[in-house]
DNA sequence: ATAGACTCTGTAGTTAGTACAGGTACAAGA
DNA sequence: TCTTGTACCTGTACTAACTACAGAGTCTAT
């Protein structure tokens, strides 16, 4: 009854479509350790286990939610020694969100001031252009 | 009665002072060729016009407003040959505005999830995490 | 004259990937 | 069995927008 097409291990390339993640940020996780060493056949090529699979699901989910890849380094690092708290997992939690608190206020300000310029534009033909002169400023 | 400090030819370390712009950042920029190149001195130490530091401050000014660089590339390319009209510049300052809110709208909805997740943290000892559940969801 | 600050150049590192080139391995069809 | 076309392997170079350094030369103030 339950399909089994994603319980099984697979190659780099059959991962990637699964995940819908670029083939080669793969193997850039890998090299930056945030993926660990998978298995290889003899011949070398890489065989991901269903654990492998979860453990990049992690990491991109991370991603998707702006968290850098040293947060997301101390993340999987609190979770691989399993020593982790609840708390602990929510500080860094709080942390990134203070940090895109800030990022959304940053872009608010500019929003604003580029709207105010822009407003004050006649749209004309000329050379004449409020948003050069405030931009000048 | 006024003022020349800032109407003076100036090197580089002090163009960088005067502006608050990073001393290198201002070679980076002549190096991708938005700053023109400065006169020098016979030893080849680098002097700042009164129009290069215009220049830099509209760079700058651009650069907190969150324009990249190839857009202020763009804005000074159709300020230096004068054929630009207040409708060009008007056109890729809402092309940069409507780039900003986007921006926003992905870190809304980064924050929105963020804090739904971490509402539901215990803040407990224990490995128990709701926010590592959402995260390998 | 000389010490210390400033400037010059080129190069390497940062973040988070992405894109190649040149060479094997594998799987399916004739 | 052979061949052909993917898929995979490695290392390296590229992106944006700087920042930092090393090693050499220059300027300025005492």
């Amino acid at each position: 009854m339950t399909d089994q097409s994603n319980q099984k291990p697979l190659k780099r390339g059959a991962l990637a479509n699964l995940t819908g993640c670029n083939l080669e940020t793969i193997r850039y996780y890998e090299k930056i350790k945030l993926m660990l060493p998978p298995d290889r056949t003899t011949s070398g090529h890489r065989i991901y286990s269903i654990s492998d699979q979860s453990r990049l699901r992690f990491i991109l989910r991370c991603r998707e939610l702006g968290f850098s890849i040293e947060e997301i380094r101390s993340l999987l690092s609190l979770v691989d020694t399993g020593n982790y708290s609840c708390n602990e997992i929510n500080t860094l939690t709080r942390l990134h969100l203070t940090s895109i608190s800030k990022k959304i206020n940053d872009l608010k300000k500019m929003q604003q001031t580029l709207q105010t310029i822009s407003q004050e534009c006649s749209n004309g033909d000329t050379p004449d252009c409020p948003i050069i002169d405030a931009l000048s400023a």
